[in-house]
DNA sequence: AATGCAGTTTACGTAAACGTAAAGTTTTGA
DNA sequence: TCAAAACTTTACGTTTACGTAAACTGCATT
């Protein structure tokens, strides 16, 4: 019903190639982050098939990307989403690596906070002063506010 | 009334070392970030002096980094709040890229909620199986729920 | 006078995250 | 069928953001 011969997953698999257009960046990083290990792709021959679950991966790696965390970091988050079902002593660790990752994205939501605030200060600022020129250019051209 | 004779500032200068100390970063940084530019201490003698303007400075250099922005982006954000009274044009250029800055700034928000969404819930789930270990070994202890 | 500490410049080294080029294979459309 | 397009591996190159080492200077102790 949903096409190739053992696709159990329900969905179509992706190329290389389509990956690389749906998400912006090159073949050579997806190859570099299954060097990495970061991606797991299956293979038809040679070929990569990148199934649903490598581009949730890579939307969480692109993620980490964007707000700076490094890749063994970025494997680290990853990791605790795919955490095996330990004895307590496990969960415990991991609840403590969650805890520790929560604080370093809480500092940088702070630092977005702090840095919007800053700019739309500027912003203000800029636009405060834009009005100010409308003004005067106005009292050129018609003679000033008396 | 505030110490040593050209004190402009109204407040002490600090040594390198002194700064090393205070944000956490190495002094082969500092000369690092001045090199591009992005610090400019003044000197007495050889020795650098920073000054509160550094320190603020320095601050949202760090802050930047924290987020993941390259040091030129950094640049770029940092001379916005610096940015010259320019006539409207140039304020109008300036509102421009305030502006692009904004929309990335609010994409790593949403890039944090998502984690954080994602942690909160892979947390419930720790905690619940936690819970069921927890159960487990009460009743292995007391002779179960019955 | 010597030692040690904090700072300086100069310069080469390095890890991370890819870019880029070469050379070969496989798929696909005309 | 056959050439272009897409993909593969291998390998060296590049940029960013510093690390690290060497050699020097000035000042404060001992």
């Amino acid at each position: 019903m949903s096409g190739q011969p053992n696709d159990l997953s329900g969905e179509r698999a992706h190329s290389i190639g389509e990956l690389t257009r749906e998400f912006g960046v090159t073949a050579r990083t997806l190859r570099f982050y299954e060097e990495r290990g970061l991606l797991r792709p299956r293979r038809a021959g040679q070929r990569r098939l990148y199934d649903r679950g490598d581009r949730t991966r890579l939307k969480l790696i692109l993620r980490g990307r964007r707000l700076g965390f490094s890749l063994d970091e970025i494997e680290e988050i990853v990791s605790l989403y795919e955490a095996p079902q330990g004895e307590a002593g496990q969960l415990q660790l991991l609840l403590d690596r969650i805890a520790e990752r929560r604080a370093e994205l809480e500092e940088k939501r702070r630092d977005i906070a702090a840095v919007l605030r800053d700019l739309a200060r500027v912003e203000a600022g800029c636009l405060e002063r834009l009005d100010e020129l409308g003004q005067k250019s106005a009292g050129t051209k018609r003679g000033g506010r008396a």
